[in-house]
DNA sequence: TGTCAGGTTGACGTTTACGTCAACGTCAGG
DNA sequence: CCTGACGTTGACGTAAACGTCAACCTGACA
């Protein structure tokens, strides 16, 4: 008998917990068209699919998209698989925007980092011309 | 006679245009605590050192800084001049969290472009899978 | 001397991303 | 059977970051 793989869903709660955030939120997303997580009657489930996808969500916040921006991406998740030609080259076109958006957010948050060591440096310098 | 340096200082309006935001979002800033430019009569006067901390103001925003933590890093500027030893420490301490945060936002960064670059490589697979 | 562009201060409206509360269903335990 | 912990859907409240509008002043120009 191979060992039991793991519970593989999550209630709204759990999730939440696991996540960092609370269950209004989870639900926000869904309305949202973020997630859709499958149903047990009326009741949320939620699988390693929903639970990576949110991830992706929460990462791209902490790093200031917006939520329509992600929608716009982890849609792009289930566009990519399409069978299109011009589908997937206008898709391809997209992604290549967003990642010149995202480079530009990196050199601005690498700006902000090196001055912000610059100004420690200065209080260092500080530090060490006093007695 | 040397040659005369630029006029070094804009008009709200001015600075706005050139900052790409409007002079509602200045004078707001303003209103926050956030620059303090100075006055010429009642009209707001705006020299370099305002237009270089509005700079670093729009740069913060752009991946995710809230307002209040801006407000405090371009607070730190200013305090870094400081002559006393406790101040220097406790600000030093600070700045060190938020190059810590800062580092975190570049990792959350950096893994979403590298999952955007993935889905964008599944799209060329499957272009070059199709007729 | 109008008038017109651009400045000023309130004051209220709007969007985003949830928080909070009410009213209800449901299932396990005492 | 009843309570308590969890779930559900509205509906309304809220903080942040401005937008918008009114009512006003001011200097330049025909």
């Amino acid at each position: 008998m191979p060992t039991r793989t793991e519970a593989a869903t999550w209630t709204v709660g759990e999730l939440a917990d696991e996540l960092g955030v609370t269950t209004r939120t989870l639900r926000f997303y869904e309305a949202e068209g973020l997630i859709a997580p499958a149903r047990s009657g009326t009741a949320r489930v939620y699988d390693h699919r929903d639970r990576a996808r949110l991830r992706l969500i929460l990462r791209g916040k902490r790093f200031g998209m917006s939520l329509s921006e992600i929608r716009e991406i982890v849609g792009m998740y289930d566009g990519a698989a399409s069978s299109e030609r011009k589908q997937l080259e206008t898709l391809l076109d997209r992604l290549g925007q967003i990642a010149d958006d995202l480079k530009a957010r990196q050199q601005d948050l690498a700006r902000t980092l090196a001055e912000v060591r610059e100004v420690a440096d200065r209080c260092r310098d500080r530090l060490t011309e006093l007695p």
